[in-house]
Formats: C-alpha cells, structure tokens, sequence
DNA sequence: GCGTAAGCGAGACGGTACGTCTTGTCTTCTG
DNA sequence: CAGAAGACAAGACGTACCGTCTCGCTTACGC
C-alpha cells in the first residue's frame, strides 16, 4: 500500500495560497456559501483543484480560512484589569461583526456547514475556537480571583455572556447591535431575580453608547 | 399554460405520510441528517420520490418534521404561576433533549442545515420557532408583571436563559446537563456583578432535580 | 450493501439512445477517436453523462456501436456458390470500408482502444467480430465441403484472407485499395511456391522444429 | 527569448537511462501498459520526471523501447539462401514471441498505444518499423529473383506471410503457435484454389474493377 | 356504477459538483 | 549545474444525488 504522503508545506507555493483564499472570500461574499464551489475557486485563482485538496479538506476549511482571516483581527480582545470594559469591549466587537450584513451571514453559513460536517467542526474548533476560549476562560479566572465577579464557573459565564449573541445570529435571527451587547452585560451582571436590594439603577452603567 | 397546479391535501395518502416520516426517523437515528437522501427515505419507505416532493420542499423539510415531532413533545412548557420554577423546568427538559446522544446531534444538525438552506430555514421557524417563542414571550411578560423579575427586555431574556444552552449544542459542543441548566439560571437569576449584599450561594444550587 | 440494481431496456429512452450515437459519430468523425470525451458526447447530445455510463460501459464502446452501425452495413457478405467470387466481393468491400479516410482511421483507433482495455476488447468481440467469423467460417466449410477449395483449417485460411487487410491498417499503414484485395485474394488461391505440381497441402507440417 | 533548447545526448546519464528503462519493464511486465504511468516510472526508477520527458515523447515511447531492447533480438532474421526455411525460422520465432503470454500482451498494447497516438506511431515505426521491413522486402526479392517464388508484389507476398500473424495478435485473439506458423506459411506457398494447373498469368481473373 | 382525474410506486432522465487521477511543466533543493 | 523531488495548472474521469419527467396502476369522486 502506498502510503498517502502527505505535501511539503515548505515548498507550498504562497502566490496559490494568497490566490485561492481571495478568490474564496470575493466568491463568498458576492454569491454566499452555498454557491461556492471547489471549481469556481480553481477557475477564479487559475489555480487546478487539486491545489485546493492537498491543503484543505474541503470548501469549508477553505471558506472557513478565508472568512477568520477577515474577521477574527476585529474581535477586541484586551486584559486591561477592568474586566467588566474588557467584556463590553468585546461583546460590542463581537456584535457589531456578527451583525454586519457582509459577515453575518457568512459565519452562520460556515457554522452550519462544520454541524454538517463533523472534520470541518474539527478543522475549525482547533484552528479558531480553541485558542480563543482558552484566552476568555484565563481573562474569567484572572476576573473571578481578583474578586471582580462572584465565582462560578468560568465555562457557564462565557456561555452566558456569549451563548446570546451566537443564540440570534444562528438560531433566532433577531438584530445585532451594539445595545444588545449592553443589554446582555448588564443583565449577567445583575441578574433578573427580584430579592435584591441594591439599586436597580446600576444597570445604566451601560457605559457610552458608541452607536 | 399548464398552472402549477398544487396537489390536493384531501386525497393524501397517510399511508405514505406516515411511512415517510417513519422511514425517515429511522434512517436520521441511524446514520445521520447528512448520510440522509431522499432517494433512501423514497426506497425504505417504499413510496415514489415524487410523494415526497410534492409535499416537503426539501430533506430537511422532511427530517425537521420526523425530528420535530419525535421531540417536541418533551419540551416541558407550563406557566403554573411559579415563574422560576416553570423556566427551570424547560431549560431542564430542553438540555435533558439536547443532551441525548440520539437527537442533540440530530437537532444540531437540522440547525446547520437551515444555516445553509434559506427556505428550510423559513419553513423550521414558521412552523417551530414561531409559535415557541411566542409562548416564552407571554410566560416572561406575564411574570415581569407581576413583579417576578426586574423589567427587562423580554427578547433579551429569553436570549440569555436559551441561548447558553444554543451554544453549547451548537458552537462550544460542551456538555448538556440539569447542572448546568440550573446554573445558567443561576447566573441569570443573580448576575455576577460583585456590588452585592445578599448571600451569595442563596439560590440552592437548583432546587430539586428531577432526574 | 445496495446491490447495483442494472436499469430497466424496456424503459430506455430512444431519443437519448439516438441522440448519443448520433453525437458520438459525429464528433469521433470530425475530431477523431482520443479527442472524443464522454462530457463532449453527453454535452452534444443533450443528455446527462449518466444516461451514457447507464447503457455503455466506456467512451470505446459509445464510439464502437456508432461507427459499427455507420460501417457494418458496408462490408459485403453474400454466399451466391462462388465461394471466390464471394470472398472477392467481401474482401473488396472491406478494403473500400478500410481504406475511406472517414472511417478506416476511426475503425483503427477502436482497435487501439479494444487492444488497451480488455473489457472494451470483450464488448467488442461479443458483439461484432463473433457474428461475423461464425458467418465466415461457415461460408468457408460450405467451400471446401463441395471442394471448391483444398481443404484447410478455416480459421487459417480466413486468417490468411482478412490479416493482410488488418496488417495493413493497424500495422503498416500501406494504402488499401482494390487492386490489394485481389492481390491477396490471388496469393492465397494459387500460393506463391514454385513447385505447382506436387501434391496440394500435406506439405510437410512443419519441417525441422526449432524448439 | 530562451530558444527551447534540446537536451544534449552527450552528458545523457547513462545511470538514468537504464534506470528507466528497466524500471519501465518491470513494471509492464507486472501490471501491463494500461497500468504504467510515468510517475510510478520515476518514483521505481528514483528519477526525476523530468529526465523522462527530456528524452522520450511519452510513456509509450518508453515503454516501445523497453519492450523492443527485451523482445525485437528473438526474431530470428536470416538469409541462408533457403528462402522457405529462412521464412519459416522467422515466422516461428515471431509466433513464438507473440505467443509468449509474457510479451504478446504487451506488444499488442503497445500497437493499442501506438493507433491511438500517431506520435508514438511515428517514433515505433522510423525505430523499428522500417528497418525489419526493409529487411524483409529485399530477402523476398532475392528470392524472387532467384526464382524460388513466383513473382508478386514484395509487400503484398510479406502482408500475407505476416498479416495472419498480427490478425491473431491484435485482432482474433485466437492462439499462436509453431503449427500456426506453418500452416500460414503452407497455404502461402501452395495457395487454397483447385486448379492447380492453370496458367501463372490468372491475376487478370481479378474481374470487373468497380473503381 | 362507470369514467375520469388524481395520487401513487417506480425509475429513467438532464444536470451539477464532487473528489481523484494523470499529464506535462515549473520550481526548489542537493550532491 | 544536472538531476531528484515534487508542487503546480489543467482538465477528464466515474460517482452520487438532485429535482423533474413519464409511465402504468389504483383509488375515489361526480355525473
């Protein structure tokens, strides 16, 4: 059996590599994830197909690539020690991408192409998700031993804070905006139980609208 | 020019309804949404490829329906008064029916599905998402009446009792269980802010489980 | 295993049965045998590329019963009791068919085509060159029954008839024409040797063996 | 402009070209030429592709000289003055190599290869062809001369001596042996007509001309 | 109670995209 | 600096399903 050697990565051409993730973003973003095809992209990037198979999977790693990698660089991360900004910071980041009409649409795609397809879940829980949970789960714990919130645990938090805005651009639909964000924070941050005593008020610490 | 003419829904042979459904169900359990073609579903239920078509748009249409109605039914709505209790309830009866290894997958798999398939989409909200989500609205609005809980956006609520639960089934793949249904409802109950005066752990660690 | 259920003859399309023959004659004729693709046929003829692997098993055996059909009906073959005017008349025939520019390159690619792929060769063989050796055959047993010719092994004897025809279209591409037919014909009835007067065939099976 | 330079035979790698060669064979031999791709010659031979093509048009071309340097030596060509035996010896020895199960399979492949590519038929005849030919031709017409045949066309007396052969080969698929041999050689001399007495001067028999 | 229109099982059809394969060229590294 | 190694562009291959269509057959309504 001849073993199914795998590329050389060293000796990848990066003007094929450029070409067919900026075919792959300009036909995403023109024609949606669904028209996409392998063909299309090899034709656009003048590129043969099998350029494309030996370094993704499939269209969705590809699209996948393309897509994080004009994205991910507008998700705000910061640790400034104010961990309640840091979060809205994020949060407002997070939504205003999720929101925009180009982008929006074309993240729900791809999560739905990775629930279809359990490898490109993989490809993409290794390359994107996991990195990033790990630096929000540190920035929790960080938070949580310095007293700035009640601990729990650092998992239910980050679904609570996140799991909303996920939860309308995948499941519901509804609109995405910077005021969302806000809403979410502040109801994390206080709860919506009524034995409380502190002043209701506090929720709008909101912070400056920027839009 | 021959109208499109639709078929009529009185002579619908229940028959087939039912064997498509049934056939469907089964091979979805067994070997998943995407192993799943309509050509399978036609030859195991013993029905023409036509029948399908003529009354679901699509496989997906198919299998929302089959899924729907295998699991639906176990999502525990009731409005006894009690406002905490009945959300406790649902969120345990929902992360009990995600959670299971036969239909979590499955219902996550749907999702990603009407991600990529606009009209399945459509055709899912309208008939599930719809009328669901209104129930939630009324049951919130009702217990922001009365003083259950601190005024807040209804929508914005709901986003963030079910949301979390969307997010693990959907993007985070982590684990579904009562613990954690209670503990979103923790966490959404008291906030984590650290302004507080009341107890910190008061809220019981959820209360009696029921399984 | 879903056991690769064979369609049903009695349900096949003539349009498309025609249509793809059709278009196969047409483009093998104008671009030759090797620039013949399955998609060109499929495309040309209007049909899915499936409908043709559905009835054929290779492009070989497309491109055989197109030129078959264009060709066989050429080669004379008549038994009339002459037995050498009968082979005169065949052999002619087939030099004419062998020796067009239109087709005698064509029916020497087949061979190529059936000489690389054994399937195609069997395909061939059961549907062509069968019928026509056994009608051979018999036409010359019924020859030397009534001793019209020495008796002979039939196959040697047509062997030595038709080889030089195939010699020269397969193997050294000299020009066929009518005059070479007879020429044949004439070596093969009255030999070459120059001993005309010694008793017909017996001729010595064989002298010295060499191995 | 870079002329496309051609390669200069004079620093050929005579490593390389054995290599090749050997390679090449092993691999017919074993799989067949339908098998044989140029990438597993090079990877068999630790070659570089490139080497291949620099010096042969295409695989067939490696392949014809592989199969020709192994199998054209066991021709046995001679000119003892006995014309029937020198043809007979010839005859048998190319029955026999046609017949081996070894070599006849690929000789036949390679006239497969060689009616499908007119390249390749080019550089198999200019290299092997026409030097056998021409061989051929002027021991038969030394022996016409000397009169040990009756005079008749070189070629058409060489097509009927070799033609059978190849029929079997390429087209009949029928066995090739030694008794083979001398049947065809048999009919050739003494001629299958009854009238062994009519005058030499019969090939005006030839009938009506119809072109 | 009979004709007719529709739904039905079956499956061939035109078509799209897939992922693989081989070819012949181009690029990079190594002895 | 020639040769090995192998990535590359190109494009045909055969497969899998799609959604439509055309067949007879059965079913049930309406005259």
């Amino acid at each position: 059996m001849p073993t199914a050697r795998s590329p050389n990565p060293a000796r990848r051409s990066e003007r094929a590599r450029l070409a067919i993730l900026k075919a792959t973003l300009d036909l995403t973003l023109r024609h949606g994830f669904t028209e996409l095809t392998i063909d299309a992209i090899a034709a656009r990037a003048g590129v043969g197909k099998q350029t494309i198979y030996r370094w993704w999977p499939s269209k969705g790693a590809v699209a996948a690539e393309a897509i994080m990698q004009a994205t991910l660089p507008r998700v705000r991360l910061q640790d400034t020690g104010d961990f309640v900004a840091d979060v809205r910071t994020q949060l407002r980041s997070m939504v205003q991408l999720m929101g925009d009409a180009r982008f929006g649409p074309r993240i729900a795609e791809l999560m739905g192409a990775a629930l279809l397809d359990r490898s490109l879940a993989k490809w993409m829980i290794e390359r994107v998700v996991v990195p990033l949970r790990e630096k929000n789960r540190q920035h929790i714990a960080r938070a949580t031993q310095r007293g700035l919130v009640h601990a729990t645990d650092e998992d239910v938090l980050a679904d609570v804070l996140f799991g909303p805005l996920w939860f309308r651009l995948l499941v519901s639909g509804a609109s995405l905006d910077i005021a969302y964000a806000d809403a979410v924070l502040d109801v994390v941050l206080s709860g919506v139980g009524r034995d409380r005593d502190r002043p209701p008020a506090r929720r709008a610490r909101g912070g400056p609208r920027t839009r």
